[in-house]
DNA sequence: TCATGTGAAGCAGTTCACAGCG
DNA sequence: CGCTGTGAACTGCTTCACATGA
């Protein structure tokens, strides 16, 4: 037994799935359960039990041989790893459709996360809230930013926009930043960028729906 | 130089690379550029120029050796290869802010992709249009679908009602889903499945503002 | 006995480095 | 000469298989 490594690089696969099986503790804890082995985990996700076995011995060992792994705890173990126990400021960069749905569903879901600040050129929006969220002339993203300490942005910007807003971003110390613009934005520094980009998604579905059944 | 191979099996992380590309080429094809080379490319994505080969090669020799690449005629190649000359027909599954306003987005975005049907159990929305596209209850599902051809299906459900809505949607023939709902959803048999979600980006995200900086 | 934890093997995707050709 | 196309090396993640321990 060695107390929990805790450290070296964790892959963002890896990081993906932890968050997965998060959720899937909190559902059976909710039910009552109070353990799961790696083998009744892995049938929900469609994964091999291996690779959950690899993903948990990371932090510790936790599971115990025989029987299989503690949920509570386990849960609790992943919560703090993934720092959600810490409640977290984003702003929205851009209050169009997509941008003002993101900032409600966010709030909806995800109790660890909090929309601080929207952003937008357009002066009917800015002065005014949406969703609860008191929206912003871009040009203020900067103190607004730091007044808020905000740490997270959400890019709902047309693609044009987007390299811009990422530098002013990097500028007022946003570390973390999920890009829905059409454009693959790169990491830059120490702040670090997830693209998700619908249009490449449904991209991929059309080749998909090309080629011959597999 | 050979016959273009075209078929064996092309990675995802490839596929979403080319799809990048492809948006890149015809923004150089409007700026009045006839050729590019691989250096060229991979600056732009800081990406490695052999990795663009690589990609591109796949599907037969396109470059031209102390050049680079055509713009028109690669560009031309990837659009066919994407299967973007044919429109493909989607619906959206839960019309919900997220919903709705994705249809708005992939209809104002993207000239392949049309939203033909929307689906939900809100009676408010049935029968009326959202977005321009008409909302039916979600009983209606198979039929609606069959009628209209659609193949592809975005899954903006709560995460409860996500596993049976693509059973309903397998059931109904659709081959590709966009899941935004909160849960890993297996692929099942022909169904190609993408989760997008956002609940684990902003974790990741947490996750990496509490790590120490790079 | 049964399920974990883990070295070793296997596989996939990326980068290297250079031959080949315009 | 410059840039593509590509085998070979490399890197990192996943799966296997088994020793270890409750």
């Amino acid at each position: 037994m060695v107390s929990a490594p805790e450290s070296s690089s964790t892959s963002t696969a890896t990081l993906n799935r932890l968050s997965v099986y998060l959720r899937c503790l909190q559902e059976l804890l909710r039910a009552g359960a109070s353990t799961i082995s790696s083998h009744a985990l892995a049938e929900r996700f469609h994964l091999s039990s291996a690779q959950i076995r690899k993903d948990l011995a990371q932090f510790g060992e936790f599971g115990i041989r025989g029987v299989g792994y503690e949920i509570a705890p386990l849960a609790e173990r992943l919560h703090h790893l993934l720092g959600l126990d810490r409640k977290r400021r984003l702003v929205i960069v851009g209050m169009g459709q997509l941008g003002t749905a993101l900032a409600g569903y966010i709030h909806f879901n995800d109790a660890s996360f909090e929309v601080v600040a929207g952003f937008d050129n357009d002066p009917e929006k800015i002065g005014r809230k949406r969703r609860g969220v008191p929206v912003y002339s871009t040009d203020q993203l900067e103190r607004v930013i730091q007044e808020t300490g905000a740490e997270i942005a959400v890019l709902t910007v047309p693609a044009t926009a987007a390299i811009e807003c990422q530098e002013a971003l990097a500028g007022a110390g946003v570390r973390a930043v999920l890009n829905f613009a059409p454009v693959l934005l790169p990491e830059r520094g120490s702040m670090r960028v997830k693209n998700v980009d619908l249009r490449t998604y449904l991209e991929e579905a059309s080749f998909l729906l090309s080629a011959p059944l597999p």
